[in-house]
Parts: structure tokens; C-alpha cells; sequence
DNA sequence: CAAAAATAGTTAACATGTTCTCTTTATTTT
DNA sequence: AAAATAAAGAGAACATGTTAACTATTTTTG
């Protein structure tokens, strides 16, 4: 039936797998996971945010993000805050410090993702973002 | 430049994780995680195989692996034996126990892989696989 | 052949993933 | 308003991811 070797999940991990490879020499350069790396961009983007909010952007459980956060805030990269409204919802966003840092990484990433670009085929990346795009909607 | 809001890895992640929805149920009725189970089914596709091949078939590092097989064999799914040529080397293959376990779910898995298909489009499937499989290939 | 280098696997240490429970604060119900 | 519920985040316990160091074996070199 199926005509792969391997399950869409394995192939899914596989691919990831291979992307990363592009970037994660350059993460290790500058001291921070891949995980601290997708939070930081999510808080650059969009500003402050509340946790949940981030774990559902980031697509990270809460507990794992707790210790991120924990470990980010620890390197000076983010501050919180409390809501003033609501006790119980905590307001995250970058640094100047982390500012700093995607000042200074943001070349060698966008050369990187060239790299990748061409390497791959830049109109099969298109059609595989759609692609994947529209998976990530879809549930059970 | 990047028309999608998210990278790469993270659209890669978060199709992963729809995808994982339609499954994660099922592994865990039947008390094993999703890592254990990529362990048993590469077992299962290709017979007995070296730590180190069945660690690149499945996408994981050798020091994970150590402790996925640890538990698989407490609980009766793998079996080890060293490789009488290279003492280095250590062979491992399932049970008769895993393969009951294969029988069992079979199905299941067979109809919710259906499921899936048909909900995200068989056609979208194997573009999306082929994508994937070349993605797969390149290294920097 | 002896020493050096390479390989397979494990262990260690830390970061993250995953599920469950707990605390605190809001919201809803009665 | 008091009690019951729900929601946000943290903590606990265990599995896995990740890199470095270590052990036991080959294999390669000189």
C-alpha cells in the first residue's frame, strides 16, 4: 500500500532532521538550543505574549515551556511580567539583549535558509510549506 | 520573503504533531510511547539489525537509544545478543510477544492511517511524501 | 607485532517532551 | 455571596533528545 520505506511521522522527523542540520551549528555558535531559538523568534514577532499563547505558537507542552522560559530569563533574554488583569496569566517578551542577539544572527540565518533554498528547490519548498501547512490544520 | 508565518522545522513539527493525533490514542492504550513503537516497527519491517543501523533507521541518537531498548526489553518486546564476529556489536530483534502485540494492533493502525488519508487527501499524501523523502536526502 | 587510531555501545549531565497533579486565581453556578 | 468549576501556570515523575566523556573492542599504522 504504502510505497515509502518509512511512516509519515518518521519521514516528517527525517526531514526536520536534515533542515536542522543547516542551522544548528549556527545556533551552538551563539549558546542556544533550537527550542530557546523557535521561543525567542515567537516573542520577536509577536511581541508580548502570555505563556499559553506561546506554547501554542511555539507547539511546546507548558511544562517544557516553564523550563525554557526559566533557562532564557536566566540568560537575559526575556522578562515577565504578571497581568494586571488576571493574576493568574503571565506577559513574557525579549530583551534588548535578545534584539541584540537577532541583530547579529540574522545574516548568517538568512544565508543559511538560502543555502538550504537552493539546495532544495525553491518552488518544492513553496509547494511543501502548503503542503505541510495544511496538514498542521487537520484533526482526528 | 517568507510568505508562511512559521519556519520550516516548526511546519515540520506541527505536521507532525496533527499527524501524531490520529495515533498517539491507540499507542497508548496499548501502554507503549511513540518512540518505542518506530523501535518495534523497524524491528519488525527488517529483522534483526545492529544497534547503530537501527538507531539511523529511526532517527534516533545512540545514547536514547540506549534506554528505549533497556525498557522494551524489561518489558518483554526485544531481545539482544552480541554478534559472535565483533564483540562491539550488539544484535537486536522482537519477541514473539511484540509480534502478538503487531497482530493486535494491526488494524487499527491500518484503519486509522485511513482515517488520515482520507481526511487530509491521498493525492496531497504522496506529493507531500515524495517532498519529504528528497527533503530527507540533502545535508549542507 | 606494538602502539595509535577508529568503532560500537554505554554512562553522565543537562535540556526537553509527556502526562498527571497541585496551587492559585477567575468564572460560573446555585 | 458561598460553593462548585474552570483556567493558567508550576511542580513532579518519568521518557527522550543532545553533547561530551568513557569503556571495551577492532582495525590500522609504523
Amino acid at each position: 500500500m504504502r510505497q515509502f520505506d518509512d511512516s509519515l511521522p518518521l519521514q516528517l522527523l527525517k526531514a526536520r532532521e536534515a533542515c536542522m542540520n543547516f542551522f544548528r551549528p549556527l545556533l551552538q555558535e551563539n549558546g542556544i538550543t533550537e527550542q530557546q531559538w523557535r521561543i525567542l523568534r515567537a516573542l520577536h514577532a509577536h511581541g508580548e505574549l502570555e505563556t499559553k499563547q506561546l506554547a501554542n505558537l511555539c507547539c511546546v507542552l507548558s511544562p517544557s515551556l516553564t523550563g525554557i522560559v526559566n533557562r532564557l530569563e536566566q540568560q537575559g533574554y526575556i522578562q515577565r511580567r504578571k497581568s494586571t488583569e488576571d493574576q493568574r496569566r503571565t506577559l513574557l517578551s525579549i530583551t534588548d539583549q535578545a534584539r541584540e542577539l537577532f541583530d547579529k544572527m540574522s545574516p548568517e540565518v538568512d544565508a543559511r535558509y538560502k543555502a538550504f533554498s537552493d539546495k532544495y528547490g525553491e518552488e518544492k519548498l513553496q509547494q511543501l510549506m502548503i503542503l505541510l501547512n495544511d496538514l498542521s490544520k487537520i484533526n482526528p
